[in-house]
DNA sequence: TAAATTTGCTTGCATTTTGCAAGTGCAAAG
DNA sequence: CTTTGCACTTGCAAAATGCAAGCAAATTTA
């Protein structure tokens, strides 16, 4: 369950390790979407990730430092799940991830917007969504 | 072998559907830091990928257009993998996630001056390195 | 207040992927 | 014409994944 011995120093093969998977930048996604989710936000996502992936996952984002728990302020049975700084810090990844996708992949239209504002300026675009996400903490 | 069925349209998904792995960035990054690759040269990167694993990922990157083989000019026995152009833009990927992991973590000297120049200027740093990537196309 | 439901997981098990070591076939060198 | 180098392939054990069911605590409903 914890982490072995790193392969290398090399900063790309550190962060795989971490998040290197199929799975952890969808929940990260889900979080920079919606900002606070619940364990059953993530299961309603569209991809449906296994219960048992989703809870080792939001283990291993937690034992890093990238998303925390805190309680629901409605209910003891809910749990809320956030990005760190750390976490919010992965912005710049996804928003790269998500213009090369556009460049090669056809985008659901719902998502055209923003790519097309992230297009238009990325610095801006990219500093103005890390400070609304700071926000939040 | 072929790839499935999508699990969603999110730009997100599609691009971790091919290259979401523990691996397949690393052989990339290879190929950015070194223009050419033979399959043994990915032998010897410091992670120590297995050779099935390797030659299931260059398949995989390959059939999504991100490389290419070449025959090697010097040899009939040894292959040249390169990037495409598609390849290519997953750089400024790269980047953000040098630039997190640089963040977070402890990097290399020797790619210390690298990351201090992605710092310096991003969107200059990262036009530069896919403009000289590209001239070897 | 007892029963039913919701929520956040855990468990068991079959399937798939990974990792390691050894092997194979072709090309080139000796 | 035999040995070495290179690019893989194969076999198998171990680990990760995916699916379905189960479960305890909290909350809602009757």
């Amino acid at each position: 369950m914890a982490s072995s011995k790193k392969r290398s120093e090399c900063p790309i093969s550190t962060s795989l390790e971490i998040w290197g998977d199929k799975w952890s930048l969808l929940i990260i996604r889900d979080l920079m979407f919606k900002k606070q989710c619940t364990y059953g936000d993530f299961l309603k996502s569209q991809e449906k990730i296994a219960t048992n992936i989703l809870a080792s996952r939001l283990l291993v984002l937690e034992e890093n430092n990238i998303i925390v728990k805190l309680e629901h302020p409605e209910s003891k049975a809910k749990v809320l799940y956030q990005l760190t700084e750390k976490g919010i810090e992965l912005f710049p990844v996804l928003v790269e991830i998500s213009l090369w996708a556009e460049k090669y992949y056809d985008i659901p239209k719902e998502r055209e917007s923003l790519i097309a504002k992230a297009k238009n300026n990325k610095a801006e675009f990219i500093a103005k969504g890390i400070k609304k996400m700071k926000e939040g903490l």
